[in-house]
DNA sequence: CCGTCATGAATAAGTCTGACTTTTTGTCTC
DNA sequence: GAGACAAAAAGTCAGACTTATTCATGACGG
């Protein structure tokens, strides 16, 4: 689900986006709201409101006499999903998967300890479900099946840890898993392990043990940290 | 730094933008461009601007014919810095500050890890720089100079990560230890141990031990949930 | 002779207005 | 209930105008 469909400007987003991520304009570049509305074949104030959404996620400054500039990358909202998802489809996919996977170590094993916590029975049958939706999936190429209930797993989690920082990286997680998925590693059946640890923390979850549930889910964004190399010596 | 001064559909965003995350507006509420654009005394085109800038916020939605609905809390985009401030300056600013505070203890730990390994020997020096800074306004009611220090050393932390996303969350923590400072805890002088934490951190990013800088900052964030009462039974 | 401080013109964003198009939805009829 | 019609609101465009910012020019004073 992208930007476009929703108007001309959204069209505009959805190649201007990419290629201030991608890095083609290096910081300070200028870029006239004319000419891009030339280039784009739309009229200035189409123009006008795709600079304003492109300033709001801080790549770009737009400046009376000057033009519109482009900010450094270290100022980019790398938090806002548009921009990640511009990023993961970028040059540089490998640097901004590694980061989101960091992120991810640290956010969801704490989220799993809260989820121990303030999970309803609801969430702990669909953790179950989830968790055995991928042991069935886990055999014989069926990775379909599997990233599908892999995502719902750790959407649930993130959703009844009942904090709403971590709710909203549901959308970046699925992202990450799908990216692996589909590019990246994982050509034949996941790791027989990290299935297991799955099934012991909707467990854990269920139990109430929050302890339990934060150390396995640290095992298991352990090894996904592991699969890009990223290692702590 | 706020979207006044950006023109007029800053000032816009300025009023509109808190009335909507206050929650004024219930979900699926409908707002007409045109209405607003007279409500605000200004032109269609700089209205459309910021409605645009608040769909790009995941606050609204925008459909033909029916007008620009209000979207459910659970669709913002809670990593939005406008956002997280008019969030933090209207009526949940509590719940505002507790989402914080958990993301920074599940965050900033594991950035003071890789603090530890990633710092550069510059940002070793300014992080013994800010905790003697903080030891030198510990005493004797100088909170301002203290918060400044304060805000410094976690700034640093999160940069020397190398983690762009961690980095990125510094003007978070500086908003919560600045609204902590300010409104609710924090009468008298910081507590001395919390003090003494950011020392031994400063010591352990320099001498490179990973494990040790991890544990001593999640002491600190520990300290920080249960200035909330945020507890962990 | 050089640095600094007005003056002014050029420039690009900002704003407004009005006319027109397009899509969606609700209703009316068959 | 299916299809046609009409209304409503966002979407788009073009053009004229306003305003702030920057740069260059030149005057003044050191």
């Amino acid at each position: 689900m992208s930007t476009a469909g929703r108007g001309l400007h959204g069209h505009v987003l959805d190649t201007l986006g990419p290629e201030i991520t991608a890095g083609e304009y290096p910081p300070g570049s200028v870029l006239r709201t004319d000419e891009l509305a030339q280039r784009f074949d739309v009229s200035r104030s189409v123009m006008r409101e795709a600079v304003r959404v492109l300033e709001s996620m801080y790549l770009v400054e737009s400046r009376r006499r000057v033009g519109v500039t482009v900010r450094p990358k270290s100022e980019w909202n790398v938090y806002d999903p548009q921009v990640i998802r511009w990023r993961l489809a970028g040059a540089d996919r490998p640097r901004q998967l590694r980061s989101l996977t960091v992120l991810r170590s640290a956010i969801e094993p704490v989220a799993a300890g809260l989820a121990a916590r303030h999970a309803t029975s609801e969430q702990c049958a669909e953790l179950t479900e989830c968790a055995l939706g991928m042991v069935a999936h886990s055999r014989g190429h069926k990775l379909e099946g599997y990233l599908l209930h892999d995502v719902a797993f750790h959407r649930v989690i993130l959703e009844a840890s009942g904090n709403e920082m971590f709710a909203r990286l549901g959308d970046v997680v699925a992202e990450v898993l799908t990216g692996r998925t589909q590019h990246d590693v994982m050509f034949e059946d996941p790791d027989p392990a990290a299935v297991t640890l799955h099934v012991q923390v909707a467990e854990a979850v269920r139990a109430g043990d929050a302890g339990r549930a934060e150390e396995l889910t640290r095992e298991i964004t352990v090894g996904a940290l592991q699969e890009l190399d990223i290692l702590a010596p």
